[in-house]
DNA sequence: CGCAATGTTGATAACAATCAAGCTCGGTGG
DNA sequence: CCACCGAGCTTGATTGTTATCAACATTGCG
């Protein structure tokens, strides 16, 4: 089974090295091919509510499929924008890079997330795209989706939903950031990631962080040193087993209490 | 002239006492009428890109104007969704609710702005929308906004562009809330309600804060006591004024710099 | 006039950042 | 195959920023 099609499947014998972008070898025609229809994440993507004819519509605009090596760019703050990319397989970072140089990540996208959204309203880029593994997605040309909604009503509903999910998620993200301590930032990162995990069909309680410390403290605006120690300290506390970047949640209940029900 | 058209005006007249709630009597007919075309907002409100004849289509769907009174709620969290509000006049602020009780502020809306978007992902609110001074908000239903996104590309666009931008708002807060010293998130938030008010057609330096230290601190993840240390320090710097709720900006450029050009 | 809500300012304490040292695992080259 | 190297991670000591606690000032309203 090509690693492309993302089939649900235990964490372990997919991620068997996350850190290494040569050890799974993806047929080089697998990136082309794959349509909507026969996607295992057609349950979770952006048709998802569509009826075997629009799926088909459907993939009509979203031909163009791209390979992403680990550590490349999708696109670039600041290139226009011309297409919402889908994640099908592997996981991206958005950054925002300020004049100065500093990087702040605004996002992680696993597979079955939309991609660019916020490009919509100025026609531009305002953040990168990086694959922290080597990754696929779908490019569904903007244009054309604009089009295809205006004569689908499902797939217009769909597509707000999808935007509106987005505004909900980061102001979760905004509560998270301004108003929990670095122990409150933690176990919500981990439940979040517990929770797509899940919705993607693989197990809640054990996956693999596909980034490193310091891209989590970044984006939870916290130093790695914090989040290195908090990881130890929840282990301890027989919260989660860490070992390296494999995570097991062994108390989801009481990292929910210590987020304090948002 | 009526409050409730809004028309671009010295500040200082329009809101000669922020705190009261009684001082603006408004014509109780006010409420019920302005259409879309003849308001002084259609310039930046959801159906600025409109032609004439899509404008008046867009009245027709719009037509329910509602009154909130300071301190009341448009909608709670919990709510059902079944429509946007355009803010015609006054301020609200967007508030979530823990379990425990705590309240956190995820934004502050304007004149010309959109409430409820995060609600079409669930069809139900998240979030609770309270008037910050006497307002005036138009309900526009969304199945029938949807409708009409279908059938107009213009204000499909335009839609998609007000939600992404809505998008976009969030992510920048989100790295003001990761990344940034108490004294930069200030800085940022003054700069921030000075664009808007220019936006409005409104004086970018002078504006009055429609509300309290402590929410200023709440939605930026500080206490009122450090957005107050900050304010009486920036007009010690020369960097502002600040009396009571009014705010003058003194040199823009250097808070600029404070931020950091993010 | 007095009360309640809001805002200011000071003293102290807590939390997370910073600085620093050393560890672990994978990859690479001798 | 082993030794070394470096990225990533862990842990400890210290510092700094911001929260917390507290007292008091100001404003608007009844």
């Amino acid at each position: 089974m090509l690693q492309t099609v993302a089939l649900p499947q235990p964490f372990s014998t997919v991620h068997v090295k996350a850190r290494s972008a040569t050890v799974i070898r993806l047929a080089p025609q697998a990136a082309g091919t794959a349509a909507c229809s026969s996607c295992c994440l057609k349950g979770v993507c952006l048709p998802c509510d569509l009826g075997q004819r629009e799926l088909d519509q459907f993939d009509q605009i979203a031909t163009a499929k791209r390979r992403v090596a680990r550590g490349a760019s999708l696109y670039h703050s600041g290139d226009g924008f011309e297409s919402l990319y889908a994640v099908r397989s592997g996981a991206f970072k958005t950054v925002g890079t300020s004049r100065q140089g500093d990087e702040k990540i605004t996002g992680f996208h696993l597979s079955g997330e939309l991609l660019g959204l916020e490009a919509i309203n100025t026609g531009r880029h305002g953040y990168s795209a990086v694959a922290l593994e080597d990754s696929d997605v779908c490019a569904i040309p903007f244009a054309q989706l604009e089009r295809m909604a205006m004569a689908v009503p499902a797939l217009q509903h769909q597509l707000l939903r999808v935007i509106s999910g987005d505004i909900s998620r980061d102001q979760g993200l905004m509560l998270l950031l301004g108003s929990m301590s670095a122990e409150q930032r933690i176990a919500a990162f981990l439940l979040s990631l517990s929770r797509r995990h899940q919705r993607l069909g693989y197990s809640a309680s054990r996956f693999v962080l596909r980034m490193t410390r310091e891209e989590i403290g970044n984006y939870l605006g916290l130093t790695l040193e914090t989040v290195s120690r908090l990881l130890s300290r929840f282990q301890r506390e027989e919260l989660i087993s860490v070992q390296q970047r494999e995570v097991e949640i062994r108390n989801a209940e009481r990292l929910r209490e210590m987020v304090g029900h948002w």
